[in-house]
DNA sequence: TTGAAAGCGCTAACAA
DNA sequence: TTGTTAGCGCTTTCAA
């Protein structure tokens, strides 16, 4: 058995309250006194019990994050660095971290209500916010603290971290139209998802602001796993007028087009572009290196984090809304169209 | 303010323990006052707060799950996999789950220190095994039930689920061999991970059962990263004398070392054969599709949950050890050697 | 069938 | 400087 404040007190003789007192470090006891006890504390092997110490202080020094598993052989990398950042921060904060594996839909919103209605956690940290997202509805009303990744068109002023997305997509969409590709098609995460919509905003107005016409059967949905990559890929490449580009929404399904259109015989930057967005690591050891977007993303954990315990702790956050600044990063995944009127070398045939 | 028994107790004019007793559905309790009482507690939105009855249970119903995760851009889809099976099944179970993200070193092990003393939670998952791995001394010292991924080499007793790593390793080497190859270079994980050493000796074995000699030089160590992966097969191939085959100890070390391959122009699966093993996701969208060992990671995750659990219950596992057989997957990353005397089509040239 | 009382381990207001 | 008392919200004897 664990040794309690009561042993120790028995044992030095004292009150449980000076012991308790002794041992956090309050002014007011005698230093020899204190010393005494920490000493039989020690002795003792005495850890304090958390459990008994949030019933007493109402608070849990605990944070929840649910992860939206999509499936079981989920296995973005994104998330475990996002988890990283978020684990990281509340580690460096002492707090603890509870974490929910949930698919989204019925059995994520149960472990939602489990989690704010059992005391479980003080906080919670949200990501991948949906359209009239009914998590952002329900904690709202309960008046639960949370910090989300991503902004909700609820309306609702809530504190949030984001990445331009859709400055993100005109950045690539941009430059894949500078590359002289006009024929661009788009794989989108589900757009219920607010980042998928952004996103899309993002090359719609790119190709708008460069007098593409937008062509609908050119945008397909996936979601967001190699596989749905690859599969978007090989329909739109087996077209009687396969795009010169695609631009995936995200990296994963960007490495899944680029494993299409390699299956095909093509060579990418050169018979087709694909760009992606996120930049994981493997973005840039994948062959070749994929053009993309960053998103500091376990800063990003980091920052959320931080705000949500700011919170929790009843100070004044100095933004509710964080939005970051996304980069191009520019690799070789991305290159001048194959229909470009422009000259690739002084000497390469132009059409 | 969130109602509490004793609110429930004063609205229906009942004590606190009947309250208690009809919610928690005992049988000595006036069906009608039963009915009663749960309408009242319904109407008042009750929800029972669990810290308390942690407390009084002198349970948690909480397991933790440390990820060793190396640094902030730690990325493995690896853990995602195995943190969705673990979540998983600690949901069905009714229990929560507690995560910390700590790199292997000091930082370590005071986190399991906290949670072990702190009464956080009533187990661990571990992953990861070391020699001598000082966190399953900790544990063992402290009589802390936990169930790990992988065994170890101190001279315990304890329960843990594996895949038989040497089996595999001589599975895909034997594969590689069949195929021709004579000069097989290997990249291992520090080798201080007990799953690292095993996969190394299936290796060996291999090549010594089928008499090749073993060239030193050619193993190289990496940190399972892509990067690592990149790198060391960069070298490997920058020899006078490359290997005509890479066997890589993880997926994403095979997807580096296909990068560095790829980016010497070489044709994966004739110029150059590589091997991963986990088989996540990615590895079937590769290009080529990587030949690797699959690990049944997302059912590992929810067996290991599922025995911790059943301790936790007090109840007897039927096997405290339990080691999966691997399962080869030949894909394309693999092809016949091309110093291989063995003819690959009738027609094709020998050497 | 119900209630009173004790206690899980801790903290904190108040008194001495 | 220390101790007394009360209480966090719940469960569980034991007695009525």
């Amino acid at each position: 058995m664990p040794a309690t404040l009561k042993d120790i007190a028995k044992k030095v003789g004292l009150s449980v309250t000076t012991v308790s007192r002794a041992l956090n470090d309050y002014p007011d006891v005698n230093p020899e006194t204190k010393e005494r006890i920490r000493q039989v504390a020690r002795e003792m092997d005495y850890h304090p019990h958390v459990i008994a110490q949030k019933l007493q202080k109402k608070r849990t020094d605990t944070i929840g994050f649910i992860i939206p598993t999509a499936g079981p052989r989920f296995s973005d990398p994104f998330f475990i660095e996002l988890l990283t950042g978020i684990g990281n921060e509340t580690a460096h904060q002492e707090f603890d971290l509870l974490v929910s594996t949930r698919a989204p839909g019925d059995q994520e919103m149960e472990a939602y209500r489990r989690i704010v209605h059992g005391n479980r956690v003080d906080g919670i940290v949200l990501t991948r916010t949906r359209h009239g997202d009914q998590r952002i509805s329900c904690l709202i009303d309960s008046d639960f603290p949370f910090v989300a990744f991503g902004p909700c068109d609820l309306p609702y002023d809530f504190p949030y971290v984001d990445v331009d997305g859709r400055e993100g997509m005109s950045l690539v969409t941009q430059h894949l139209v500078d590359l002289g590709h006009r024929r661009l098609a788009y794989i989108t995460a589900p757009l219920e998802l607010m980042f998928a919509t952004y996103r899309l905003e993002g090359h719609r107005e790119a190709l708008a602001r460069n007098g593409i016409p937008i062509d609908d059967s050119l945008i397909l949905t996936g979601d967001l796993t190699e596989r749905a990559g690859y599969e978007a890929a090989k329909q739109l490449l087996a077209r009687r007028d396969p795009p010169t580009a695609i631009v995936a929404c995200n990296d994963l399904m960007a490495l899944g087009a680029m494993s299409a259109a390699l299956e095909r015989g093509m060579a990418i930057g050169e018979d087709i572009s694909v760009t992606g967005f996120d930049d994981i690591p493997l973005a840039a050891h994948s062959h070749p290196p994929l053009t993309t977007v960053q998103q500091p993303i376990y800063e990003i954990g980091k920052r959320i984090c931080h705000m949500l315990i700011k919170i929790l702790k009843g100070e004044d956050l100095t933004e509710r809304q964080v939005i970051l600044e996304p980069r191009l990063v520019m690799r070789k995944s991305s290159g001048r169209s194959p229909l470009s009127l422009l000259q690739k070398e002084p000497y390469s045939e132009s059409i």
